[in-house]
DNA sequence: ATACAGAGGTGTTCC
DNA sequence: TGGAACACCTCTGTA
């Protein structure tokens, strides 16, 4: 028996459709979009420091916050051309809705002068050096500010590079718990607790044959509506 | 009116 | 040494 972090929802809170064939059908009608969307992900990480920059902040923000009032964020930042300039005096009136805010637009400082020296990005540079995903994200994790397992995967996700790697967000934990790949929710994730449900991710993505990255925007656009990032 | 859940969590402290 | 507990301290939709 392993040992939980702790329990919030059991699975008689989602009493009901675990049919994994209602997501395989479901995937069946979305194939289509997932995969267009997963090849524009890749070609953002063909596109210059700057947007991969932008992607990067955007992932800094989104957690406890809405996906698309974070896109917004960055967007307006990057008009202004905050990301590469801004301090976090200006930073600030642009992430409005963006829950931690204040502790966010640090983050963002303090990655710009991780990747943006004297004048020069060196971001792209840097994610290319990795030999792969799980390296990356290690040293997303152990070197960034506001960088977790989650935000780190979900970031090289973004840029076409992580899609071997799972994103444990509150939405996908609750499709995992639907689907019956864990049984409980986590409170809290250790490093260790992320690791062994990534793990358990790949085992059931092979299983039903929806490959990681599918299985993520899949599980989000049932939940949201939509397929976003 | 007021309360409360939900939003793609992470850093720091304490033990 | 690793994991709880707490800090962060917003805004919206809903009842």
């Amino acid at each position: 028996v392993r040992k939980e972090a702790g329990v919030v929802t059991t699975l008689e809170d989602w009493r009901g459709n675990r049919d994994v064939d209602r997501l395989m059908s479901a995937y069946e009608g979305r194939k289509n979009a997932i995969q267009k969307r997963l090849r524009e992900f890749r070609e953002i990480g063909r596109r210059p420091d700057a947007e991969i920059f932008e992607e990067m902040c955007f992932c800094l923000l989104t957690p406890q916050s809405k996906a698309r009032v974070c896109d917004k964020a960055v967007r307006s930042l990057a008009a202004e051309d905050l990301l590469a300039n801004g301090s976090t005096e200006e930073i600030l009136p642009h992430l409005e809705g963006v829950r931690f805010r204040n502790g966010k637009a640090r983050w963002i400082v303090a990655a710009r002068e991780q990747f943006f020296k004297d004048g020069q990005w060196v971001l792209k540079k840097r994610v290319e050096e990795f030999q792969d995903a799980l390296e990356a994200r290690e040293w997303l994790v152990a070197n960034m500010l506001g960088m977790g397992y989650k935000e780190a995967g979900h970031f090289l996700r973004n840029i076409g590079k992580g899609e071997e790697l799972a994103i444990l967000d509150r939405h996908i934990m609750k499709n995992l718990l639907r689907h019956g790949v864990i049984d409980m929710v986590p409170t809290s994730l250790s490093k260790r607790e992320y690791l062994r449900i990534e793990a358990l991710v790949k085992e059931f993505s092979g299983r039903i044959g929806i490959p990681m990255a599918d299985l993520d925007l899949l599980f989000w656009s049932n939940e949201t509506g939509e397929i976003f990032k």
